[in-house]
DNA sequence: ATGGGCGATACCCTCAAGGTATCGTCGCGC
DNA sequence: GCGCGACGATACCTTGAGGGTATCGCCCAT
């Protein structure tokens, strides 16, 4: 199989729809067409089912597409990190770490410290990602290591270590009745109908239907908590960036948030081992 | 990137040579110099050093060789699973499960056995694998379970549970001197001159140099033991499967063995997801 | 009934991938 | 020191896979 024939397909089982996907990939759509049947020939499985006025993905269509995915992520992460290491010898090499901005800049400044002053250190970028973000720049190879948060981020197929597990708090304007608590159930936070929980855009750039107001960063969120609009469920450690307009009170049913350090399987990279020891070592 | 390039490159990186590869490949050997030469102008970065008289990777190269393997795994993955998920719907289901030949049968016997009796289980196959064979049927989608043993067994990009830990023993033929110990030290059985330990066929097939007789069968290796030639360090669990002619005795500071079920990540099946939990409960 | 949306088919064209012949270069043996 | 042989690169040709345009067939909505 070719990952032409991987991108194609994936392309149509997102639309959905030959036009539309011919459109994305840049081709027109009988050729498409034809690939997507020459395919399903030499699979020997139909992968979609056309319907007339519908497309719809069989059994094995979506099997293909997680599976197709997965290949295509890591024939792109190939590609990029063959590209890093020609530069990282022409030049000054580096790491790219991803972490999700504004998430755990604490921990992250005492790591990037502690292995800078190891012999041997290289130059670290620090990728600051939106939400899942991370995971797909670890996946396809345009990042080294990442900070995840468990449960949050989908751990599957990457290798971690824990660094920190710590509760949740919510994070109330200043005033509200509820900060004169000392600790909340999550059930009291998750349905305030003064209070509704912000919405993030989805992958696609789109937000969800619901009634909380729509975020795009972390310092406009803080300023709709100050402002009244909405509140925030977040892991304890995000109470330092706080200011006197926030509040936080512990959740104690919330689910514990793990803190790990992740890098993508069969990692060769001496910088990589030497963070993640770094990271141990805190 | 093509799979096509990524499998040319490779088959060069591993023989070094073009002519080789080409054969190997089942072309010619001009378009394979140019294809190559085009990935590295694609890429940007030289792959192999041309030496006139020797063909050697650069430090790219090697990465390059490390992750296209990964992906061309992970797109024959991904074609294998397409072609089982078809299967599976017209005709019975069924899951692969990978399992070293010889190794933690008693285990495997229960596995079956709970899982089998499960409502809504379907037919296991179980692939008897050579070392380190099991691993590859994972990654390439042609088994969906293995059991696998740590640390002899690469787990990085594979999810896994623990099953069990146990001690290695020496399987020594019945009246050795040694036989008569209560328990001994890894140092005492690795360099007995009478006793070499024994060669296995490598990935390629071939034997690696030593004293030690070659092996090909777990059946035939007991015998060789009894007949005095060899002798075996195992998991404690082995012992079940021991005759009359065999003696175990316990090695104090051999690694502990941990016996794990992996599965690769994003596995969406459910039949795997009931048979790692069997093999929790057993 | 009919027009429009959508995937499939028919047919053509182009270029990229593969083949053959040959060159350039470098060890090595006589 | 010379020529031979091994090996990768280059030159040039051929073919077919992949892409484009035009059009069909089918169904649903009006």
């Amino acid at each position: 199989m070719e990952t032409r024939e991987l991108r194609y397909f994936v392309a149509v089982a997102e639309e959905l729809h030959f036009g539309r996907a011919a459109q994305r990939l840049g081709i027109a759509q009988p050729p498409l067409s034809r690939a997507i049947s020459q395919l399903e020939r030499r699979l020997g499985a139909a992968l979609l089912k056309r319907d007339s006025r519908s497309v719809t993905l069989t059994e094995a269509g979506a099997v293909l597409l997680h599976e197709g995915r997965a290949a295509l992520d890591a024939v792109e992460a190939a590609e990029h990190r063959t590209r890093r290491a020609a530069l990282a010898v022409t030049g000054r090499a580096s790491v790219v770490l991803a972490t999700k901005a504004g998430a755990s800049s604490e921990l992250l400044a005492k790591l990037l410290h502690a292995y800078a002053t190891e012999p041997g250190s290289v130059d670290v970028d620090v990728a600051l990602c939106g939400p899942g973000e991370q995971e797909r720049l670890l996946r396809t190879g345009r990042a080294d290591v990442a900070i995840l948060h468990h449960p949050f981020d989908d751990l599957t197929g990457l290798d971690t270590e824990e660094l920190l597990t710590e509760g949740q708090v919510a994070i109330l304007p200043a005033g509200h009745p509820l900060t004169t608590r000392r600790s909340l159930q999550l059930s009291e936070v998750t349905e305030l109908p003064d209070l509704p929980l912000p919405r993030w855009p989805g992958n696609d750039g789109t937000y969800p239907d619901g009634p909380g107001p729509e975020a795009q960063s972390h310092t406009q969120l803080f300023q709709l908590i100050a402002l009244g609009r909405t509140l925030l469920v977040v892991p304890d450690s995000a109470r330092s960036q706080l200011n006197d307009d926030l509040v936080a009170v512990p959740i104690v049913d919330a689910p514990e948030v793990t803190t790990v350090i992740a890098w993508p399987p069969h990692s060769r990279s001496r910088a990589v081992a030497d963070l993640v020891r770094a990271a141990l070592r805190l």
